[in-house]
DNA sequence: ATCATTGCAAACTGTTTGCATCAAG
DNA sequence: CTTGATGCAAACAGTTTGCAATGAT
């Protein structure tokens, strides 16, 4: 039972000490499990992720170091419409596209003259107030028909 | 204790009935409650809310007439960033304008050229995939700060 | 020696369900 | 009389926390 002491891949190691976090086993293990793939895990799904790579983890670890590597901006976090927590390798600001058969998502950039859009009162009593709003961003969600669902309903009619 | 039998007011009587639902008291409590706020009540919110009123209402009678309601399109239902459902008298789609100081939440339409937004893969893997996705909506969150924050901010400066 | 990490178990929160009671068609 | 609505209590799922053992500096 030896103990790695650090990442396998200084790139992993770099990524998380450069936010002022310590790279221990668990850490590099989530790191990296999420910059090879491109999911959007739940916690759930990643400690099976992570067990049949023959790594699992302590439940409470998983969560208190998602925890720490989102808040310290190494991973990406966000709430998926279930209301279940979902952790990713992006953390620079972008936007998902979402089949809306099968659920899955991918992450996106927005191509476009996106500022240009502007909110607009959908009550006409909020229009004095929303015009002293100062705003910021804006994220969009996509949603449509991922090629797999396309195939599979047409091949249903 | 008399019971009421149906909604005092006959718009939110019919509103419940147009989606073959019956008008209970505790439904017609529910909705009438999101028609005259424009908040996006948590369950535990309205709760306090109708207990003020006077109108109390159990746990389990809420979250069940709350999935029905929504599921039949009487009223909105989503889930917020903190991952906990909420409600809204606005069933069309609509887009949302969130203060990132206080968390209020107003909804809003989106002006300008939407669709002209479209998505483009952050992998460069991703591209040919992406191409074949059928995009069919978009939908919008604004961040900003609020006015009332605004003038909290500047005061503390 | 000190401080952070791990992980088990227990606590908590939001939500759903089983079931008995009550009201409506 | 049959079906649906209500509400209490128990069950659940996702998440957080207390705490003891372990590992790192």
């Amino acid at each position: 039972m030896e103990t790695e002491m650090t990442c396998e891949r200084p790139e992993v190691t770099e990524r998380i000490a450069a936010r002022g976090l310590r790279p221990t086993p668990a850490r590099c293990r989530i790191v990296t499990l999420l910059l090879d793939t491109h999911e959007h895990y739940t916690p759930e799904e990643m400690l099976q992720a992570l067990r049949q790579q023959g790594e699992p983890m302590s439940i409470a670890t998983l969560y208190q170091n998602l925890a720490k590597l989102s808040e310290a901006g190494v991973i990406g976090r966000f709430v998926g419409p279930d209301g279940v927590s979902r952790y990713d390798a992006v953390t620079d600001p972008h936007h998902h596209l979402i089949c809306e058969v099968c659920g899955r998502m991918v992450d996106v950039r927005a191509a476009g003259p996106l500022e240009k859009i502007r909110p607009e009162p959908v009550f006409p009593d909020d229009e004095g107030e929303l015009a002293r709003w100062q705003v910021k961003a804006r994220k969009v969600e996509f949603t449509g028909v991922c090629p797999a669902c396309q195939a599979r309903l047409e091949r249903a009619s």
